[in-house]
DNA sequence: AATACTATACGCACTTTATCGTATTTATAC
DNA sequence: GTATAAATACGATAAAGTGCGTATAGTATT
């Protein structure tokens, strides 16, 4: 059975390399190409028998993380690996959260190409060696905006009172287990909220978690 | 450079199966084996210099988690791969979580387990690709105890509104999003909040979450 | 010594949430 | 075709949460 493969790349050179690796296995054939996330979306609505989507990242429009989850809610079937120049961990986590099954670099040889993309379609996923290294580091770790992080201080006080929160507590039970009264804790939450720019519990237990404060 | 390895398994057919693999290849060297984790970390203090462990996980006194764990603490630099029949999700995010730097199972090829070794060493990760996908999805959607996950049955009206919720958003905002009155919602959640076993808001969110419901 | 920040605490006003009832219309299943 | 469950809606009420102001003692910084 021959896989149907679209290329989706801004770049006419590197799509022409992918190309080329690609020709060299006649079990592979090449549907489409696309510019941009945007304008594989318009192309899969005419003509969405592809099996397989080699995506590439930045692009215009729109790129290939907004591309894939678009792709994955109106056809699930098919398989994405992305392709890509970059191995940051921000690039790798959104691919994966995005729902791609793969994640390769274009230095990658034909043959490991090749295989990379019988595997997916095999029920498997497409990384070379470093890249599932860093999805192992960021599954122990999940990655956060830097960013952020650095700018929001709380003092230890405020930090166990949102631990507390964040185990579904009231202020009651919060004041009763640090042993302060309900108005100290409303304080510190007010500060808290005010810190993390939010305006209640949820939110506050949310943000603190994405930023590794608690 | 020959790499020095250690085997831990607690059935000598597999060691010596694991043992006639790497038996090809001249770049490696097996420096001693293990019974299990405990018998590993005694060889390890007085004999030290491995390069990598080929680590089993279900072995009695210390398993290959536990042990896992200890080695990494203790001696960083060494590799781990771990080696198994198994490759259900808990696992292997365990054993992520310990530190392992890759994830094989033992049908595995002379070849492929030769140069997952060598790609380890080189600051890879070893994996095949159905264990690639499984951490692809643990990433997504972080491991949760599959015991409970059965028993809570929501519709799909109150995944809505848990959704919502789990956005922040008050009840007003959320009838105003779903378009019904906050009576409505008022009752969707009481009704959530009794399949869920919570009492509050951040709770039926975290739980949802945890159960992958939301 | 002056300044700034933290941790503590109280009060008031107002909003939101959590639980309890009851009830109607629409799907789904047997 | 009737029983069952889901989705919708309203009312009452107590509890919890949010936002504001104010205040004091301690600590750290400059």
């Amino acid at each position: 059975m021959i896989t149907r493969i679209a290329i989706v790349d801004d770049n006419t050179f590197l799509i022409r390399a992918v190309e080329e690796k690609l020709s060299f296995f006649e079990d592979l054939e090449v549907r489409f190409i696309a510019m941009n996330g945007k304008d594989l979306l318009i192309k899969l609505e005419e003509n969405n028998n592809v099996d397989l989507i080699l995506m590439d990242i930045e692009m215009p429009v729109i790129n290939g993380i907004e591309a894939t989850e678009q792709v994955k809610q109106k056809y699930p079937h098919i398989k994405i690996i992305m392709l890509t120049v970059f191995d940051n961990d921000e690039n790798i986590f959104n691919a994966i959260k995005a729902g791609a099954d793969g994640y390769l670099l274009k230095e990658i040889n034909a043959g490991d190409l090749h295989s990379g993309i019988l595997e997916t379609l095999n029920g498997g996923a497409a990384m070379n060696p470093s890249i599932a290294l860093k999805t192992l580091k960021l599954l122990r770790n999940p990655f956060v905006e830097e960013k952020e992080k650095e700018e929001i201080k709380l003092t230890s006080r405020e930090v166990d009172v949102l631990e507390q929160l964040s185990k579904g507590l009231s202020y009651n039970a919060v004041a009763e287990n640090l042993i302060l009264s309900t108005g100290t804790i409303r304080k510190h939450i007010e500060n808290i909220y005010r810190k993390l720019q939010v305006h209640n519990k949820l939110e506050a237990v949310q943000k603190a978690k994405r930023n590794n404060i608690i």
